[in-house]
DNA sequence: TAGATTGTTAATCGATTAACAATC
DNA sequence: TAGATTGTTAATCGATTAACAATC
């Protein structure tokens, strides 16, 4: 398309604004200035406003931002407008963890299936979904949607599971695994990896009283 | 102190680059030049040279990166050569995953309790660890050592109970809650924000079509 | 209208990349 | 020594902040 590349820089940023303005929004504000904002998150108001404005004109000069109306704009750009099925790739703690989690589902995350190799677990029931032994992996994204498949594997698994799951047409991963997954373009990855936002940590603690 | 301040971009990766390394190592691999390690983790062979650069020069000129001694020295430098004594607040579907998972403790992470308000979880063992009653974390704390609190507490729980044990003395937060913790300053906090994490993923899923 | 606050341009700051002399 | 590759400076690029005219 003709629209300039949003960096990534903003969007990161975005589904932070998005939870501040439903918190707003839930408190009964209905409208809020780049600079009361940007008091509230700690972030400048130049900046608020340049983000925002990637996007086309969100406010009105001398008033401010409407909440609700802002707060909508941005769950359109993030595509909360839309439902996602997500399967689970891995019935381990965190695989259940995310299957429990009701959270997701009110956002449009819907879980529809979860899958293990472990004879111990397939058959278990997790939030009401039945885990499938991993030979039927193939076949359930064939007969199902799958927007979002969510890898809770063994790093030494997961790259393989997503490059079969990519070549099948699934075109989002949410990779827990340690390990990058290395997947052809044209498919989105998000990585959360939990032991190198530790060591993050763990840097800050060594380094908390070294100024 | 007087060592310039490393930016927290550097910081960001230097646990991937402690990942990499350390499959190098499992590897048997015993040197690397940056452009060797460029090519494998897709970043420029310039960069990788500048990060290790903040810190000193860990390489030869002609030979490379020893891959053993580079992997020490980020590991020093992340405060890996340290143990860390972590409690969970929230025995919930995350809190007991993250005390499931072995790998943290095999990185010098121990966790040393667990609490929750819940009477049905307290009194469980997660891990061969004892669920607590919150009544009884200010003592916990009092005798033990405590350097990480990990929260998996709802989100309007998380700030008070965060604040209370900033000011027992806990100066490190892994906030798995979806909000801001708005701690004092000489506090560090890591965010692992997964809502949000998953809005990022649906932005690219509705703009993987739209270059 | 006067006051407030956006949208937007320009200035600054910081991070990444390129280039190459130093040196193993 | 010749070849390779780092350490480091300089150039480029991009992101953030400041400033202010437009306008509600």
């Amino acid at each position: 398309m003709s629209e300039k590349k949003i960096s990534s820089a903003v969007i990161k940023r975005l589904p932070r604004y998005y939870r501040y303005l439903s918190e707003l929004l839930e408190n009964g504000m209905d409208r809020i200035s780049s600079q009361e904002l940007s008091r509230k998150m700690h972030v400048t108001a130049s900046q608020i406003r340049q983000d925002f404005n990637n996007f086309g004109g969100f406010g009105q000069q001398g008033y401010g931002y409407n909440v609700e109306v802002l707060r909508g704009e941005i769950g359109k750009i993030l595509g909360l407008d839309q439902k996602y099925h997500v399967i689970i790739l891995g019935a381990g703690n965190l695989g259940r963890a995310l299957a429990n989690y009701g959270g997701f589902a009110k956002r449009g995350f819907i879980v529809s299936g979860i899958f293990d190799i472990d004879r111990e677990k397939v058959g278990q029931k997790i939030s009401n979904i039945e885990v499938l032994d991993m030979s039927k992996l193939k076949d359930f994204v064939a007969d199902n949607t799958v927007d979002i498949a969510a890898l809770t594997l063994p790093k030494g698994k997961a790259p393989e599971v997503a490059k079969e799951l990519a070549e099948l047409g699934v075109c989002a991963f949410w990779n827990f695994a340690a390990t990058d997954l290395n997947l052809p373009e044209g498919v989105a990855v998000e990585n959360v990896h939990l032991a190198e936002s530790l060591m993050r940590l763990s840097y800050n603690i060594v380094n908390l009283h070294k100024d």
